[in-house]
DNA sequence: TCTATATATTGATATTTGTCAATATAGATG
DNA sequence: CATCTATATTGACAAATATCAATATATAGA
């Protein structure tokens, strides 16, 4: 019998992981191991969408500072970004997160 | 009605982090966020329970440098261990891997 | 107590990371 | 084009991290 479909990624628990597998989830973890980063991921996701001119107060960070956790967040597949006019709205790439958690499962 | 007793931590998609749930969460993840410790996380994970002398070989790195990433992992929680004469046996720590996935949801 | 083995700690070093001030870039609008 | 605002990049620096060689500690067994 084939595997199921819904199987999308290696299983931290079920599987011995190589060093890609584990590099590409380790990436992934790392994004979100620190606390501005969750912090602002959670922002993002608890709004939906948001824009980054609304990321930067709340956290008591500077503007490049967010930025850069913005950049981290993107660059590990944790959120997607829409440019409007002269705002970048984010909201949160729920693939990638899924995946993430299902490693975990 | 009371909240159910299941939800056990904050879930980053629903609720906005303060800085102490953060920090508890992204410790976590940070422990993560490694590729040899996840590596070394799924070994043990897939082992069930297995001796920290077996957890040297496989992934090419000094016994100081497994040992000093084992330590990582149990401070974060997420691995237990267990000693039994010379040897110290490792496992997961459930609970700590529940409540990480959970806070994904 | 002596020896052998398993694990942890120390000390050193190179790399990565988080942060901010200063500056650059991009888009909107006059 | 000139200016204003939002976002990104650069450069610098301190702090954290990953790594290993050397050493220490702990346990088992002779």
């Amino acid at each position: 019998m084939a595997k199921p479909i819904t199987v999308c990624c290696p299983a931290v628990r079920e599987e011995k992981l190589n060093a890609s597998q584990a590099q590409s989830l380790a990436t992934g973890f790392a994004a979100l191991g620190d606390p501005i980063r969750l912090r602002l991921f959670s922002l993002i996701a608890a709004a939906g969408e948001i824009c980054a001119c609304d990321l930067v107060k709340p956290l008591g960070k500077s503007q490049p500072t967010i930025s850069h956790h913005l950049k981290t967040l993107f660059e590990a597949g944790l959120v997607a970004k829409d440019r409007r006019g002269t705002w970048i709205w984010y909201s949160i790439s729920t693939q990638r997160l899924d995946d993430l958690k299902e490693a975990l499962r």
